[in-house]
DNA sequence: TAGTGGTCTAGACCACTTA
DNA sequence: AAGTGGTCTAGACCACTAG
């Protein structure tokens, strides 16, 4: 009996059985084998196929599905998705990246106890008038300021996280998850705006220039608002690219 | 023998057994019970406690990786991860609302078959000069202009991509995957600009206003560019948000 | 060496779709 | 009724980490 394929599991591969055929499988979709809108072979055949347990092949399926190549229905059977914009994701990596180079350097402009105006109040869900901890950091790239990071803290000195937060480092730390523990979760938008005159100066730049800005406020285990303010990026230094369908 | 906990599986549910543990170890997780770099219980550990066999244990562990929730290191244990900033996305289904919309329509603008000039023969790898079609389309919400778009794709008669790529639904098409089956894959950039006069005046703001700009440029399953163009839609109309962390 | 997660099996039973 | 995917079992063996 002659196999449809040439492409068979290697058993003493490193690679794991379910990888490889997350593989074999992506390979053959990419190539056009199967086309958007394509049945793939039912399960029972794969496993048949290349002579692994439904387990295995379930576990594929299921990565697939996961990485939006092909989509199951249940009783009707597995099928190539069609590319679709909307599920373009954009990450922050970008951003990261940043903090991780050798020339980028944080450096607080300022750090002072005040209290909440209105809006920060109603942010924050705190009374007006609170005491909050006002924080201005700039990210600089060698002698080139970058990003712009403006932030209002809860301030209650019976939470030890506000002094992690002030560290200098800490605001890698945000982006890689290294030092903080205390934040449950953060609620992120992502904006256009123009420079301020203000905010030009810090980024030397000028009023009017096109900048990312991302605002964020932070939650505790308590789902007690703990941080908000937001990060100001000249468009022309930072840029977010994606790939959607089938990548190489 | 007492049970730590009073949680218990409910094998009568409609909601499967993964899922169940899923949310259980979600909702201790968020409510503190174990905090970011503390270890969860061993595999072995909660196949007794919840009394289910060790691969749904692992299913359900599995999904909280892969959603960022906890790490796993393999002969050490699983560990809940801190909140990371850079493991933050942003998707566009703020932008396939637009088009799910009934008041939105779309409108072409321009269409006419051209030649590639320099720069568009080298996005989509054709020479100099060969035929392309340039399109203009502005999606509208009532009388108000949103978004603004603009492509060049390769003339090709032979393909019929083309003709169902100027389709006023395969705008739609595009984002939610109904329409269209010829693309493989699609690289999406996207950047902060500001409107030109002539972009103003197509989308009724005024020029300097900061915008939006997503590129993409689109395969087909030979590997070919086959579309190249870019969507500008002004800041005030639009905006992305995302949470990172445990949501509730 | 003991404990951890990582992979995989060879089925079972169920829910759903289509004819 | 036949075929599909969805869930789940009760183990097995392996690779890795730590004391």
């Amino acid at each position: 009996m002659r196999e449809k394929s040439l492409i068979a599991i290697d058993r003493n591969s490193y690679e794991p059985v379910y990888a490889q055929l997350v593989n074999i499988l992506r390979q053959q979709i990419g190539a056009g084998v199967f086309r958007p809108g394509d049945q793939l072979p039912s399960e029972a055949q794969l496993c048949q196929r290349y002579e692994v347990s439904p387990m295995t092949v379930r576990r594929a399926i299921n990565i697939l599905a996961d990485q939006d190549v092909v989509i199951t229905a249940q009783g009707r059977g597995t099928f190539v998705k069609p590319l679709e914009l909307a599920s373009a994701a954009f990450d922050l990596k970008e951003l990261q990246d940043l903090f991780s180079n050798a020339d980028t350097q944080v450096q607080i402009l300022e750090a002072r106890i005040g209290s909440a105006d209105e809006r920060v109040a109603r942010k924050l869900s705190i009374p007006e008038g609170s005491r909050t901890i006002y924080l201005r950091r700039q990210l600089s790239w060698g002698p080139q300021p970058i990003l712009y990071h403006r932030a209002h803290l809860i301030y209650d000195p019976s939470r030890p996280l506000v002094e992690s937060e002030m560290e200098v480092t800490s605001l890698q730390g945000l982006f890689d998850g290294q030092c903080q523990t205390g934040l449950k979760k953060g609620e992120l938008t992502i904006e256009v705006t123009v420079l301020t005159e203000k905010e030009a100066q810090f980024l030397q730049s000028s009023a009017g220039t096109p900048a990312f800005r991302i605002e964020h406020l932070f939650y505790d285990f308590d789902d007690q608002p703990i941080s908000w303010g937001w990060f100001i990026c000249p468009g022309h230094r930072l840029q977010f690219t994606t790939t959607v369908g089938i990548p190489d």
